[in-house]
DNA sequence: ATGTCTGTTTCCTA
DNA sequence: GTAGGAAACAGACA
């Protein structure tokens, strides 16, 4: 489970982070005895010095998800309900959270490693685009997810449309931009604009009230369904499921996929199924 | 060897 | 308001 040499998984989106969840909930109610930095870098607005003394003793309460973004809650007790200070976390592109046993070879991405009497929990991560944040207060939990909106698996229908057709912009741009919806990145928003049949491009002023329900169904299907399996499923059936391969062609219609750029990002999708 | 590509966030300019 | 680009980062690949 650690000392991998590569990273598995997909990029850290919704059901990633959801994944991260889990393993960082088995350090709930445990008391930290130390925090080893190895590499101060993914460290935000702390310093190795002040994030090792103020989690050093602190017990970790169960960690909640907002989008992308995790955050894990202290106390002075093992039960002591959620506090700070509070330890937030995002994953960047490569990162990951990974439970190991004591004494397991440290990987070179291993950044930052919390020590608990039942194993470690280990912040990993080979580009160090985003990083470890520290909440010393209540309020700045708020502060660093005042610019979220909605988390994407709860957002109801309603609020879903009336955000996204707020914008007039392209519906993938749109889908993708974290303080509209929280928690879809690349490759789950061109999974979900292809099963809802819309292409990357169109105005959101141009979805309909069908389109716009069809979307939110499709969202939470897919995003039950990799949360389930604690990632973006490299499954067949799914359009990412062929992402990497030479000839792409639609999991629905066989048509060849075409491959474009959308606010700088890789873009797939199917010319037959998606219409503009 | 050098350049291109990858995807997230933040910051900058048009 | 919106679009686009760049930087941050490390590694795979041609």
């Amino acid at each position: 489970m650690c000392g991998r040499g590569w990273v598995v998984g997909g990029m850290p989106e919704l059901p990633d982070v959801e994944g991260f969840r889990r393993v960082a909930q088995r350090a709930g109610g445990r008391q930290v005895r130390s925090v080893r930095v190895c590499d101060a870098q993914v460290l935000r607005g702390v310093g190795s010095g002040e994030f090792q003394e103020a989690l050093r003793r602190r017990y970790f309460q169960a960690p909640w998800r907002w989008g992308k973004w995790l955050v894990i809650p202290t106390s002075g007790a093992p039960n002591g309900g959620p506090g700070t200070p509070a330890v937030l976390a995002h994953f960047g592109m490569t990162g990951s959270f990974e439970w190991c046993r004591h004494g397991g070879d440290v990987h070179p991405h291993d950044r930052v490693v919390f020590d608990f009497a039942p194993g470690e929990l280990r912040y990993h991560d080979m580009r160090k685009l985003t990083g470890l944040h520290l909440a010393r207060q209540p309020g700045e939990v708020d502060e660093l997810l005042a610019e979220l909106g909605p988390d994407a698996q709860r957002v109801g229908v309603e609020e879903f449309g009336e955000r996204l057709t707020r914008t007039r912009r392209g519906t993938k741009a749109a889908l993708m931009d974290q303080s509209v919806l929280a928690g879809l990145g690349n490759i789950c928003t061109d999974e979900l604009l292809w099963r809802a049949r819309v292409h990357p491009n169109r105005a959101t002023t141009k979805l309909s009230a069908d389109d716009l329900e069809l979307l939110h169904q499709e969202m939470r299907v897919m995003l039950r369904d990799a949360v389930r399996a604690g990632r973006v499923p490299d499954d067949a059936s799914w359009l990412t499921g062929h992402r990497d391969e030479p000839d792409q062609r639609c999991p629905r219609c066989s048509t060849a996929l075409r491959r474009t750029r959308v606010g700088g990002r890789g873009t797939l999708w199917c010319p037959a199924c998606q219409s503009d």
